[in-house]
DNA sequence: CTATAAATCAGTCGATTGACTTAATTGGCG
DNA sequence: CGCCAATTAAGTCAATCGACTGATTTATAG
């Protein structure tokens, strides 16, 4: 498992083959994946499940201590932390946050995974949590802004950890913590603004009657 | 370059093949990408290429009207409404998004096409007026919220251009930008933590000294 | 109408892939 | 020690892949 996350983060679900990841481990035979896991899929169902369990693990402890208060930015550093330390304890360089990005973006693999991870206990208290405290957003605004807060965890994680795999003098992952809890606190915080008003765009021209080509 | 991405955006780019695109259009042979792009990674490129072209005119009429005032919200504006009218003129069902969410996350694809896209003139204008109205935050925290307001843009139109796809009753692409702005602007101009405070964080426990199982 | 270029068709080639079968090896346990 | 189950090795198989070739059709300009 960990040398596929790892080609699939170098090279792609693209461009790697059940065969590269079975010789890969030094095995001369390359049914490895089809005998352990089924096929590709279950493969990466797998490593994502294994992850998911290890976060939400560190969602309890991050839960344990009380839950937070009234306020948003403590249910967002809930849902921020566990991910990052995750990454961060696995060390430099790792691929855990790249490969997830890209599960996320593939139809099929997203769609299964996606569900498996909020299917998480202590995510669904979190995001239960976090909800209760925006309850003054319209439904769908509130909706929204959480799929923007869960895609922009991954990212955030990916990013980091690629830069620091390039060796590119960057962040710590607790500086990229605490930036991503300030964005997100912005974001789910930010005002609404009422969907009537497309005349008041500052100094602008008419904001619509242009598109296709 | 349709087929090619409507196959993408359905099944993936990693359960494509050039053949399967040949196919799709029609063409008892398989030769089509090979010889009129060469591979798929040059296809990928004019693909994206192309939708980058369009995006960038659109905005270009968005900042010929006059560049936006000192707010922020205006520069927002003028970097989200481009790119989802584009997905919105391009009707239902379109692939474009979701295509695009893909290739940003493969790293060798991501690599090549986020670099041509950054380069589009008038994204440069405004991500650089963007910045100006930014510049009382600290640089890497600036060009790290600057990497997710991008990350958003196609995140959110993916899903969109996704939910709209699969009849899901959500918003109209015109609350869908109002809604990226509203959250963007929040994202941007989100108070930032000094980095010493650790400890800090609400009636939680404490918040280190816990991670790697 | 024709010359030229572009595009499509048809078929082949070697390489790769995933699925499969069968034998050898390993390690745990009585 | 010997048995047994799990794992690994070794090799086969059909299917598919991308690259290549050459003939044919189509589009375009003069």
């Amino acid at each position: 498992m960990a040398a596929a996350e790892r080609l699939y983060a170098e090279h792609g679900l693209l461009a790697v083959s059940n065969r590269r990841i079975g010789e890969a481990v030094g095995q001369r035979n390359v049914t490895a994946v089809g005998y352990h896991f089924g096929g590709r899929t279950e493969l990466v169902r797998a490593i994502m499940a294994r992850h998911g369990e290890q976060v939400d693990r560190l969602r309890g402890r991050c839960l344990a201590g009380g839950p937070p208060g009234d306020d948003v930015r403590g249910w967002v550093e809930c849902l921020v932390r566990p991910p990052l330390r995750y990454l961060a304890s696995l060390g430099v360089p790792s691929w855990s946050a790249r490969f997830g990005a890209q599960v996320m973006t593939d139809p099929a693999l997203g769609k299964l995974v996606g569900e498996e991870a909020c299917a998480r206990p202590h995510l669904r208290r979190i995001l239960d949590g976090l909800g209760r405290r925006l309850d003054h957003l319209p439904p769908p605004v509130r909706e929204s802004r959480g799929t923007m807060a869960r895609q922009l965890v991954t990212a955030v994680g990916a990013e980091q950890e690629r830069a620091l795999a390039e060796n590119d003098p960057r962040e710590s992952w607790e500086e990229t913590s605490q930036g991503l809890v300030d964005a997100l606190v912005g974001l789910l915080t930010a005002e609404v603004t009422e969907p009537t008003h497309t005349i008041r765009t500052q100094g602008k021209e008419t904001p619509d009657r242009e598109a296709q080509r």
